[in-house]
DNA sequence: TTGCATCCTGACCGTATGGTCAGCTTTCAG
DNA sequence: CTGAAAGCTGACCATACGGTCAGGATGCAA
């Protein structure tokens, strides 16, 4: 019995519910799309009524932006790995293993976040024409000091961040097509290790950063 | 005056009009998904009655899949290049090239695909499971003879696919944030060439393939 | 225990949307 | 020239969806 007692205290009961409603939310967003979506499906998906949902998120836009805000934290805490790393090695290496760790294990986020972003991101133009264009200028300064040190070829630094970007979260987004090419089977722990592997191997080979 | 006299043979009104139809749902489909995309918005946009759309297509589902599938085919088309390559770096160069020549004139067949695909393939799970396999399977035999004969270093094939699909169609399906992130302007001629050297550059040395 | 704020919900409403249809106009084969 | 087939469309319909609300249930501070 992991079910406690019904009493529950009021805190407790908001945040089990918003959480509730956000995860199904992010589940239906991404399987339907903003305009597939119906806050029936996410009340249902949720197991609370349709009306309750409106009580913690006045409209569908609302909840929409809640959900597609979460992803854009987790997708730039993903960033951290740069900062810490002392060369290319280390830090592309970390994170491409952060990203495909978020493409494995938050998928539907990914899903909706490109969903997003390929309309047009009509909720967060703001947010990437300032977080995300700092957290990049950042990183490209980043890269490019790694080039003047010698320590990787000249790479265009944003055209290597699309790429990391683009390769890593294709497992998410795309996950239904290479299932599908895998005979209809989710990747197994190996398969996303060697995927992991031969990402960072390509991509640290191809701009002269390997040791080896 | 380009605009030709107003009568019309009856096969010519059929391929104009349904060529404007299938061109404007392309875009709606882009820009507001499936289930945001309304039969009204997209006879609008070809400049006709909604009742004329019903009279080619059905229904939303019958013109949303032809949409798709004249991506699909597309898609596939730009295979070609594999096929009539003697080594990687012919094949897969020619392969980028065709794939980013794509995503910039076809952007939004980029994203209805990308869409179709993210939201489980309701429409062409069965293309996907027959064509794509074969082809996919095509071409993982070329590259595993390409590594037997030394041309390039072992590199799983699939993963090295799903890298140049993602690569490749980020510029498409992600092309506004790229738009944001290069001040609000799209990508300049200038910056499209430098995109597909810095992949191609990338990943054929990332793959020891690359003459030098 | 009491009073109040929070939480919950069935029933309801207005609107937008996919789809239909009767009847019109236009093309064209014979 | 004529009749039938193809093309066209305004008006209409049923439904599904987002959102509202009145009023009941519940937790909790005092």
């Amino acid at each position: 019995m992991t079910e406690p007692t019904r009493p529950m205290r009021r805190q407790d009961i908001r945040r089990e519910n918003e959480k509730a409603i956000l995860l199904a939310a992010e589940k239906v967003f991404a399987e339907a799309g903003f305009g597939g979506a119906t806050m029936q499906l996410i009340a249902d998906l949720a197991g609370l009524p349709k009306a309750n949902l409106h009580y913690y998120f006045a409209t569908k836009e609302e909840l929409y932006r809640s959900v597609v805000q979460n992803i854009f934290e987790i997708w730039l805490q993903a960033a951290n790995c740069f900062d810490a790393a002392r060369g290319p090695v280390d830090g592309i290496s970390a994170y491409i293993d952060a990203k495909m760790e978020i493409s494995r294990r938050h998928p539907d986020g990914s899903k909706v976040w490109a969903s997003e972003v390929m309309h047009g991101a009509p909720v967060l133009q703001d947010y990437m024409e300032s977080t995300l264009r700092e957290w990049t200028d950042g990183r490209v300064e980043i890269i490019r000091r790694w080039i003047e040190e010698g320590k990787m070829d000249p790479v265009d630094p944003r055209h290597l961040l699309y790429m990391l970007w683009a390769t890593t979260q294709h497992y998410a987004d795309f996950g239904h097509q290479i299932e599908t090419l895998n005979g209809g089977k989710s990747l197994s722990d190996r398969q996303w290790r060697e995927a992991k592997e031969n990402i960072k191997r390509v991509i640290l080979t191809g701009i002269g950063a390997q040791p080896a």
